[in-house]
RNA sequence: GGGCGAUUAGCUCAGUUGGCUAGAGCACUUGUUUUACACACAAGGGGUCGUAGGUUCGAGUCCUACAUCGCCCA
């Protein structure tokens, strides 16, 4: 941004982030330009909660969209990542309802209209706040884009959809067992039902038969449910039973005759294999009701109180009831046993209050022939599901799907545009708001009280948002969007909802792969929770150690859909590598010098074997991780460039970069440590977009722009690798290279002579040249040696009292005036030489299978041979060294 | 009960169609103010890749069984 030559020792995030953020809006960066000539990449955000604080979750995912979406652009391709906000049916009225509390009222208190108004004032407020949160995180989102659920055009979609999918028999309405939450006072879909193992009782109860001859015992985890059972049913199967089968038992307590009846879904081994049924609150007794049309008789109303079926029992709590009838059962010596019984309970996901299954008048989505063609875009991969696992638990979800159950008796919502005729009972189901009834004329007409599941409308995400059903621009070109990417948790709540409706609507799969991200957990792998206290709020972190650092913690080193851990240490290791950068950085501008002719930066010509190393480095380097990117595996993209930065380019070019300032070598390095820098920053940006903006723009500040350079890092161009300026031949010179400075300052650290002491070394090689023109130079300067001694292979060496290695074809001896006894010397280098022989023969044994070398890959076979050939030099160098230490010994 | 997954260094995890003499970060030990960086540098220790079989020229990677843990669905 700002052009000072104040370089700071080390990075301060907080200095620059929001002013960087700001420069990107103001210059437009985040939206696209439509170009037909070009294939665009969309993501659709995940609309956070109106009522939703920036936590961890949203972190993650918001660096894994901005990091795609921020490659794509870079590669060129007009790329929109839109964001959006969930109205939060349930939610927003529960935090309403609250505030409402406080001043000692109840939305029936205010009524429906005032309700939503004072709800509506409530969004107003907060509305902005979920995305002002999200930019702090740098997230490259086309703001101007942004859409609110219950927006216009999205409610529009929202009734367009209903009305379609009720004219075409997709949606019904209809009296079913439904989950029923008292607390929330509202239906719920089956998804909306949480199961937890439960510590409970069974009761054994037992049902007289009518005739007074016999008894059947039933066992059952809710006695209280007796009120309304209508009948008794065995499996046809069970022997127990069978004559039973057709007569009546009375109904303890009320006294009234139900039939014994057989059905198959009756588990033989649970309790006595009797079951009792309760059709109106039990899902599996309501089936069996349907199949035998056995009435239904409901006990427990709305309130989870019971109603007036329950007789004596009329007006007690569910739980307070059960123990009544525990007592009375008691009493009248039909309780035969009590047992300890451990069995799921479905709780509410919002409230945790325990879900009542209730049969009630709901409005459904038929989703059978919506979920047919969602299955097969799948199994024919025209959508992709990552990690692949997933997609066989989608579609083992989908092939068993059941109807969704879509009303909610809550006031905050899309209200379902279905209106009764008050005079002929006529349903009107419209777009427009009807003001007659077609059938008879009247204009007393009621609209439907209830309102959508929300997922009914974020099910409609990824079109409503472009626009439809209009026929807009927008909708022409983005869709179907390019990737959904969001947590494993909702792939059915949402996931497969976008997929099927999406079809339904545009004929057309929402998006081409859908990348399951897992749960952000704490250090110690348990899941964060306020309650628990082991929440790391996102804002806090980007406070303390940099929005670049926690994107980066977030993500690196994680595959798609499994969790991650984020503690202090990961938040810790990303600023430390940001510090990295940014002395990496200052070092270059420090040490660019006025005589260095820089012109040609951006296409440098590699002058020595460490250029060509470092250039055939970035090469492998840039390529993976577009390869990585491509295949959605950002967590390793990252690590690979992590490691190029940190340990080719800082720990080796950079550290070799001084030797030849210091020496003033005939080649300045600055020209090369600018392009690296300047092409890494570019394949960090996705992941790190502030400090390499930061860097980007005081690096081009202080270098020459011929082809003058686009405005901002995240408009230029992502790198793509250049295959010719991959040189084996150095990455092999400099490895060696490497490797006998390693040996020094091993050698160093074991006898424990201090760094500024020099060493003498002395190269001996079988073939005349050593394979590096500048390399003694670097030798001598970054290992401390002098003298450094290039002796003929044959020549006799003084070993007495050294330390002797050899590194591929080339052994080295470090005398050490005595401090190495000859015998213990000796004996570590025959060590070294049985380790390769073994690993020679073992190599030679597989080259010498006829099974190997007919059916291993040709290039697996040369590895081999080139492994042997490298084994037998480095042999028969150490069989030299030794022969010449024995002959010292025997002198 | 059905399904999915995990088990690799003290800890957290990578390891893409089988070719590894198994990697990283953190932690640990030792040394270093060598002027980009101590949020650093250098050197080092540490793994029979959960167990038992099998397929294969070759298994951390594929198959089977078992053990332990986790998630989803009913």
């Amino acid at each position: 941004m700002e052009n000072d030559n104040n370089i700071l020792a080390s990075y301060d995030s907080t200095k620059i982030e929001d002013q960087i953020y700001k420069f990107w809006l103001n210059k437009g960066y985040f939206k696209p330009k439509i170009d037909l000539t070009k294939t665009p990449f969309v993501i659709i955000q995940p609309p956070p909660n109106v009522t939703g604080e920036l936590h961890l979750g949203h972190a993650q995912r918001a660096s894994v969209e901005d990091a795609l979406a921020r490659w794509h652009r870079m590669k060129g391709d007009p790329t929109l990542w839109l964001p959006g906000v969930d109205h939060a049916g349930i939610a927003t009225q529960v935090v309403v309802e609250r505030e409402l509390a406080d001043q000692g009222l109840s939305r029936h208190d205010l009524g429906r209209e005032k309700f939503i108004e004072k709800v509506w004032e409530w969004v107003e407020k907060s509305r902005n706040s979920i995305g002002e949160q999200h930019q702090r995180l740098g997230v490259s989102c086309d703001w101007s884009r942004e859409v609110f659920t219950l927006d216009n055009n999205p409610s529009k979609a929202v009734r367009n959809t209903f009305v379609n999918f009720y004219k075409k028999g997709l949606i019904y309405r209809g009296e079913r067992i439904i989950n029923w939450c008292p607390d929330c006072s509202t239906a719920l879909s089956d998804l909306e039902v949480e199961y937890q193992e439960s510590q409970g009782k069974l009761y054994y109860i037992s049902y007289k038969t009518e005739n007074g001859s016999s008894e059947i015992i039933v066992a059952t985890t809710r006695p209280e449910t007796l009120l309304g059972d209508t009948a008794v049913a065995v499996n046809p199967d069970d022997l127990r039973y069978k004559n039973l089968i057709g007569m009546n038992v009375i109904l303890p307590l009320l006294n009234k005759p139900i039939p014994i009846i057989s059905d198959t879904a009756v588990d033989k081994d649970f309790g006595t294999g009797a079951l009792k049924v309760t059709p109106g609150h039990s899902q599996v007794d309501f089936e069996i009701g349907q199949r035998h049309n056995l009435p239904i008789v409901q006990v427990i109303q709305h309130d989870g109180k019971m109603n007036s079926n329950a007789g004596l029992y009329e007006g007690m709590d569910r739980f307070d009831a059960r123990e009544a009838i525990v007592n009375d059962l008691q009493k009248e010596n039909l309780l035969t046993d009590i047992e300890d019984n451990t069995h799921s309970i479905g709780h509410c996901q919002r409230s945790r209050d325990i879900v009542e299954p209730i049969v009630s008048k709901q409005w459904f989505v038929n989703i059978e022939p919506l979920a047919k063609p969602a299955i097969a875009a799948v199994k024919k991969g025209e959508i992709e599901i990552l990690p692949e696992r997933f997609k066989r638990v989608y579609e083992n979800w989908m092939e068993n799907i059941r109807d969704w159950c879509i009303s909610r008796q809550l006031w905050w919502g899309h209200r379902i545009p279905v209106w009764y005729c008050d005079d002929c009972e006529n349903e009107i189901v419209e777009v427009e708001d009807p003001t007659h009834c077609h059938e008879c004329n009247s204009t007393s007409l009621v609209q439907d009280d209830d309102v959508l599941d929300t997922w009914f409308s974020s099910g409609l995400w990824t079109h409503s948002t472009l626009g439809w059903p209009e026929e807009t621009e927008d909708l022409n070109y983005f869709y179907p969007t390019t990737v959904m990417e969001t947590g494993h948790d909702i792939l059915f709540f949402w996931v497969a909802r976008m997929i099927m409706m999406g079809i339904e609507n545009m004929g057309k799969p929402p998006f081409k792969t859908v990348l399951l991200s897992g749960l952000i957990r704490d250090i110690e792998g348990t899941k964060m929770s306020k309650t628990r206290g082991n929440v790391i709020d996102p804002r806090e972190a980007i406070l303390e150690y940099g929005c670049d650092a926690l994107r980066f913690a977030l993500t690196i080193g994680t595959a798609p859909g499994n969790d991650g851990r984020l503690g202090p240490q990961k938040l810790e290791s990303g600023r430390n590598f940001a510090n990295k950068i940014w002395n990496a950085a200052r070092y270059v501008m420090l040490s660019i010098k006025d005589e260095d002719d820089l012109r040609n930066w951006e296409n440098p010509e590699p002058q020595t074997m460490e250029d060509r190393w470092i250039l055939s480095r970035l090469q492998k380097c840039i390529s993976d991780v577009n390869r990585l990117l491509d295949s959605f595996l950002i967590g390793e993209a990252e690590q690979v460039i992590y490691d190029f930065i940190w340990n080719d380019y800082c720990d080796w070019y950079i550290e070799v970069s001084k030797v030849r300032y210091r020496n003033n070598h005939l080649h300045s390095p600055s020209i090369i440590l600018v392009h690296v820098m300047e092409k890494a920053l570019r394949l960090l940006h996705p992941f790190m977009p502030f400090i390499t903006e930061e860097i980007w723009s005081k690096i081009n500040s202080t270098i020459p722009q011929e082809n003058k350079q686009p405005e901002s890092i995240m408009i230029a161009e992502y790198p793509e690798s250049i295959s010719s300026l991959i040189d084996l031949e150095s990455e092999k010179s400099f490895g060696l290279l490497t490797e006998i400075i390693r040996m020094i300052r091993n050698i160093r650290a074991e006898f424990k002579i201090t760094p500024t002491q020099n060493l003498a070394l002395i190269i001996q090689q079988n073939e005349e040249k050593i394979p590096f023109e500048n390399g003694l130079d670097i030798i001598k300067s970054i290992g401390r040696i002098d003298p450094l001694i290039i002796a003929d292979n044959n020549s006799e060496v003084n070993l007495s009292g050294s330390v002797n290695s050899v590194i591929g074809d080339i052994s080295l001896t470090v005398p050490m005036e005595n401090l190495v006894d000859i015998q213990k010397e000796t004996q570590r280098l025959e060590k070294e030489l049985s380790d390769a022989s073994n690993l020679q023969q073992n190599i030679s044994k597989r080259l010498e299978d006829t099974q190997f070398l007919s059916k291993a890959p040709e290039e697996v076979i040369d590895r081999e041979r080139e492994k042997v050939a490298d084994l037998d030099q480095r042999i028969s160098q150490l069989v030299e060294l030794i022969k010449q230490l024995v002959n010292k010994k025997m002198n």
